[in-house]
Parts: structure tokens; sequence; C-alpha cells
DNA sequence: CTACAGTCTACAGTCACTATAGAAGCAAGC
DNA sequence: GCTTGCTTCTATAGTGACTGTAGACTGTAG
């Protein structure tokens, strides 16, 4: 039952001090105790929280989300029929990225096999990103780089 | 043979005005010709210009791989393996996602199947969520939410 | 005691835009 | 010519989800 600082919170669950601050300044993690020299001092409870909010966030659950799913958490007699709608929404946009990034594949892929070497006028990739016409974005949403 | 104004432009490439000012204060555009009162006036190579950008990004191209292509492109003896790298580059990062998302879906599956409805302290969706050591994050790369 | 790592606050910076404010320009109708 | 209303201009601030920095204090190992 000994509290720890948050570098040890930082390693207990792998996520950046600055970055627990950071939830605590948006309301994510509530206000910690202090040390009487004003240090943040943590308990499992902690751990547990900011182990719930990593995996989330590695899950693309978007924060928004993720703050709903900690509301419904603190009162657990709640029917859970909220956090399962929360989780098929996120299936149902993690399925319409996986669309979209089978298209992309697609495209790539046929760019690259169009190009055969020499000069950029002549390259087929190039060709392919200036031919704007026929692909993808009828529906113009973009994808994120990582 | 006649210029177009910038809101023209904006409409010809899908691309929203102040975009096309962000593109160009980035470095992207060039600057353009003024007209007397100093309103911006571009030609048919700015719609392409603008274009092959907006395709690059809903391919996922990160900028700066779109700054180098741009460049490629106005010295057309470059060498177009170059491209085809970069192009290379961008299928593997897709894949990588694709394996990734593809990850999360089971996941998520895994956890919408095992809630049984009820309170949500005994939830199969929380509980996969609180439960932070088997899954995915090994290598712990963070999906973007759209 | 002295390093030095950890912690504190507060604020600026990131990326790729988007939004806002206030002023000036332009095109059409009366 | 005048008014109405859209477009354009610049400059600045805001977004989300952090990350980085500066400068001061604290805690600990040798």
């Amino acid at each position: 039952m000994k509290p720890m600082t948050i570098g040890r919170l930082s390693k207990a669950a792998d996520v950046k001090v600055t970055t627990i601050r950071y939830y605590e300044s948006i309301g994510l993690m509530g206000t910690p105790d202090r040390s009487e020299s004003g240090q943040r001092l943590y308990g499992e409870a902690a751990v547990q929280r900011l182990s719930f909010i990593r995996h989330a966030r590695d899950l693309g659950f978007p924060m928004e989300a993720i703050r709903e799913l900690i509301e419904l958490q603190t009162e657990p007699n709640h029917n859970c029929s909220t956090v399962d709608a929360i989780a098929r929404r996120q299936l149902a946009d993690v399925r319409k990225r996986l669309n979209q990034l089978e298209a992309l594949e697609a495209e790539l892929k046929r760019m690259i096999t169009s190009c055969e070497g020499g000069s950029v006028d002549k390259c087929g990739v190039m060709a392919a990103l200036n031919d704007h016409g026929e692909c993808i974005h009828e529906e113009h949403e973009r994808i994120q780089a990582m």
C-alpha cells in the first residue's frame, strides 16, 4: 500500500510522465494525493486506470469514447449495453478503415508494377499520382499516416 | 489561358481555399502571380499540382514524401527509382497498418462477443480493456483514429 | 556533501489544417 | 452610381493529443 511517484507509475503503466500529467489536466486521471513537498502520489488504481486508457488508445478508441467508458466504469450498476455500443462503433470504424486500406494497397501495388524504370517523366507511379480521376476518392475520406 | 482566382482553383482541384493558402505558406505550392488588386491568379499547372497533392494525401503519403515527389517531378531527368522507393515504402506502411487493424478487429470482435449483457462490472468488454497484459501491444505502435 | 536523477509548474511547439475577424475587391441588379 | 452579397485578402488563434523546454525544487546514492 505504499504510494508511488509519477515516474514509477509511468514505468508501471508504460505511459510517459508528461502524458500522465496531461491526462490529469484534461480530467482523465483525477487529482492524485501529494507528498508534503508536493509530489504526486499514486496507488495501484492509478496503474489500472492508466493501463486501461493506454489499452483503449492502442485499440484506436477515440479519447471521447475512453472518457465515456471511464465514466461508465465508475458507476458499475449501469447496464453495459452502452459499453457494448461503443465497442461496436469502434469495430465498425476499424472495418471501414480496413476496407479503405485494402483499396489503397491495391492502388499502390498497381502503381508500383506500372513503373518500369527510366526517367521520372515516364514513371508509372508519377502518372498514377497525377492521374487523379478514376481512383478511390469518390468517398473522399482521408487515411491518416501513422 | 485565362488565369483563375483561388476560389475557382479550389473548386477545380477540390481543395479548400484556406488549404491552398496553407500549402503555399509551407512551400508546397509556389508563389502565384497576383492581380493588380493583389488576388492570387493560377493556371492549369496549379490544378495539376494541387490534384497531385490531394491524391497523394488520399493515398496516405506523408507530407514529407509528397514534398520529395514534387521536387523529383520538377527535374524530370532524375531516375524514377527514388519515386518507386517512396511508393514501396508507402505500400509497406499500408501493409503494416493493415496487419495491425486486422489484429484490432479480432480483438474487438472477441471483446464484443464476450459481453453477455448485465451490469458494467461483469462486462466482457470492460474486462478486456482492463486486462492489458496479453494483447497486441508487444510492439506498441498506436493506431490513429480517423 | 555533492552529484545527479526525478519532480514541479507553466508555457511554447508539433502537424495539417480549420476558424475567425476585419478590411478590401468584384459582379450583378436596380 | 449605388447597394447587396459573395470572394478574397492578411493575420492570428484554435484543434487534438500530446511533446519539449526552462528554471526551480526534491530525493537519493556514493
